[in-house]
DNA sequence: ACTGAAATCTTTGAAAG
DNA sequence: CTTTCAAAGATTTCAGT
């Protein structure tokens, strides 16, 4: 999948993974390379799909969302058509930024952003009257130390 | 702070943080204004910081990246020095994608990106030998269900 | 604050070293 | 692969409404 990736993509990879802004004739600068090469190399990396996106990030904070939690999740149920339903829920909820699938006793994780607490309430009273939960546990985040969606390539 | 966001703003900004590659005449079309507005708008915002950054999302699988793991940390340390050196360390690994300071009798949670189980645990043997902790406990997703950095606006 | 147009800079693609 | 060049398109500024 990642077939030849060499210095000069890592290079490219890592300006645009910090910020998309610059013109491809300033990355190509930084990079030490010229405009044509970095570009070609952009384009391939967007088609193959190894660039899956480029978006801006809010300040959560500035715009009221104040409140971030991790939600554990344990589950006795494991048929196929409570977790369709319960991963469907997950996909249509715009609260819930992360959600994963874990080895191990708890069975899910998800990140939920909300204004307040108040709101968190409301996401999860919505979300066990869809799907039966065994058992779930909240973690409030009382500070945010760092959050990047960088690779550490 | 985020003073005066209006529905344009609104529309706006639910268009970048999903897609920040299409032309502002093409944003403008989509949220039904013309460019200057949007242009202005969109600086604004920029120097208010309620645009953070603007960045390219990877594929972390494509860049074998297949071990993301979220680390559960109990500390009984709580003086200024310990939080400082612990802080730092966070900051400085770039394999910690987050880290917040919980509420309750966890203390700290991370989402730690790695090649492999064998770079989690390179990763977490360097971590206990810079700081003391008193407990962690490791979840390795097994898949991911959803990933995004839009809030819910 | 929005419109529309003008100037400037970027992106895109081709051609050649 | 890189450099150069030119056309097309986007961004940014500015005057007018």
């Amino acid at each position: 999948m990642a077939d030849r990736m060499d210095e000069l993509d890592r290079k490219i990879l890592l300006q645009l993974q910090k910020d998309t802004t610059p013109s491809i004739e300033e990355i190509a600068r930084s990079v030490g390379s010229s405009k044509t090469p970095v570009w070609n190399r952009i384009r391939k990396m967007r088609e193959k799909g190894i660039i899956t996106r480029e978006v801006a990030i809010l300040d959560a904070d500035a715009l009221g969302f104040e409140a971030c939690f991790f939600v554990l999740i344990r589950t006795s149920e494991h048929d196929a058509g409570w977790q369709k339903a319960f991963l469907k829920a997950l996909r249509e909820r715009a609260e819930v930024q992360e959600a994963h699938r874990l080895a191990g006793d708890i069975d899910y994780i998800l990140k939920v952003r909300v204004p307040n607490a108040r709101a968190y309430d409301v996401f999860y009273q919505a979300l066990i009257s869809e799907v039966k939960i065994h058992n779930v546990t909240a973690l409030l985040s009382m500070e945010e130390i760092k959050s990047t969606t960088a690779l550490p390539l």
